[in-house]
DNA sequence: TATTATGATTATAT
DNA sequence: ATATAATCATAATA
């Protein structure tokens, strides 16, 4: 009740020039008789006609007569009042702005990308870094790797360029120097403009001031616009240039001897730890994530079929075999003797299918063995031999093989888990941990 | 062209 | 985190 005194005082001293204005507009532009009236009506309406006639100095001139008028600003505010009220009743509506989460997941995703982010090095740091992110394509393929990278330089500076074009500086400072934004010059411009135009229409500050804001959420929309195509693009170019999947290189022969050499070697427990690995990836010159997943998908499918890749088997325990015996140069006593062992030791992994192939073991172990063989990884020396035996123990292959094959019998328990150090040998040497090489770590 | 081999990814469990 | 199992998508092969 306290209100609406005041609310209408308020409102009466804004309207207080406005009949008087009104008046002195009838007094100074018409006579008083009707004929008049339409005589100037006449002029004025011949005058709109013909304005783009006029001179620019011609209009400018008559502008500024028309905002020195001494009733002007009282005109002005009375018509911006009532433009100010319809206006309120129109903003409510559209006041929200939440921070977007959409675009927030935009700017993620162009930081991760190495798009958004500072320019390291021509972007060769940010594609090494997508690429170790999907578990790395190696050293090679360094063909396609940088044409990805051009790409993807070429998208980010397209991406800054146009992003700079349209970013928007909060509350710019007097004292601080911005560059000049396409946005701020557009911005500036229609600023200019409306208070040129407030001298001649009814625009108050605070109409300007909402202009800002809807010019400033037009541009933003455009830079969703803009990192959403960059998002796409990005992706285009990733899929097509970094999808491994879609361009699966096999390992080289020489890399794949060496997996599986290892892999045979350590059957017992084909762990490689966490050194082994990187040992074995710089051998091979892979990644140690791809040397996980070989060994991954070796051992499910090795377990998953080993009558399949019994020759295989069979093969790289005869030459990792030959290789040891002929270091440890009694190759001979290891070799010949109907003396399969390893069953118990390395016990885990295939033997329990195989009991009666590979039985009787036992006995060989305590053999001569750990006698001389100084750093020697007895445990790989085990599985190895225990291939060769099964191979030339007198058993026909197709026979072995098909006895092999029987993917339950490998572990009821599941497989590998269980491998232990052999009971038998005195010195376990831990094998897993280090290949038989001796490069740098 | 159909099939197999193979490296990578995903879902799930531990 | 790491392993397994299933699956995907491509490379290699018959």
């Amino acid at each position: 009740m306290d209100e609406q005194p005041r609310l209408m005082h308020s409102h009466g001293v804004g309207m207080a020039g406005h009949p008087g204005l009104a008046q002195h507009m009838q007094d100074g532009t018409a006579g008083t008789d009707g004929e008049g009236r339409k005589q100037d009506i006449g002029d004025i309406l011949q005058q709109i006609m013909t304005i783009t006639d006029q001179s620019l100095d011609e209009a400018q001139a008559r502008k500024h007569a028309l905002n020195c008028h001494r009733m002007k600003p009282a005109l002005f505010n009375v018509l911006c009042e009532i433009k100010e009220k319809t206006v309120l009743s129109i903003r409510g509506a559209q006041e929200e702005e939440p921070p977007d989460p959409q675009l927030m997941r935009l700017d993620n995703m162009l930081l991760a990308e190495g798009v958004a982010g500072p320019e390291k090095g021509g972007g060769s740091a940010a594609a090494a870094a997508a690429a170790a992110a999907t578990g790395g394509v190696g050293a090679d393929n360094s063909a396609e790797h940088s044409d990805y990278r051009a790409k993807l330089t070429q998208i980010r500076q397209i991406y800054h360029t146009e992003l700079e074009k349209y970013e928007q500086v909060l509350c710019p400072r007097p004292g601080k120097k911005h560059p000049a934004k396409a946005c701020n010059e557009f911005t500036t411009h229609v600023m200019n403009l409306l208070r040129e135009q407030s001298r001649t229409r009814p625009i108050s500050p605070k109409e300007i001031e909402r202009m800002v804001g809807i010019i400033h959420r037009k541009f933003s929309s455009i830079q969703m616009q803009l990192k959403q195509s960059t998002c796409e693009a990005v992706m285009i170019l990733r899929s097509r240039f970094l999808d491994a999947r879609r361009k699966r290189r096999n390992f080289n022969k020489q890399a794949t001897e060496i997996l599986n050499e290892y892999f045979y070697s350590h059957l017992s427990n084909p762990y490689p730890s966490e050194e082994a690995k990187e040992e074995l990836a710089k051998k091979c010159s892979i990644t140690v994530s791809q040397v996980s997943n070989w060994f991954g998908n070796k051992r499910i499918r090795y377990k998953k079929n080993i009558g399949k890749f019994q020759e295989e088997a069979n093969m790289y325990a005869a030459r990792t075999a030959v290789n040891a015996t002929s270091v440890s140069a009694h190759g001979s006593q290891a070799n010949s003797p109907s003396t399969p062992n390893s069953a118990g030791s390395a016990g885990s992994f295939n033997m329990s299918n195989s009991g009666d192939l590979f039985m009787s073991v036992q006995s060989l172990n305590g053999d001569s063995y750990q006698g001389g063989q100084v750093g020697a990884n007895i445990q790989s020396q085990v599985d190895t031999l225990r291939h060769v035996i099964s191979q030339t123990g007198g058993y026909s292959d197709s026979l072995a093989a098909s006895q092999m094959y029987s993917p339950q019998g490998i572990n009821t328990n599941g497989g590998w888990q269980d491998a232990p150090t052999p009971s038998s040998v005195t010195s376990p040497t831990e094998g897993p941990g280090s290949v038989h090489s001796d490069t740098s770590n």
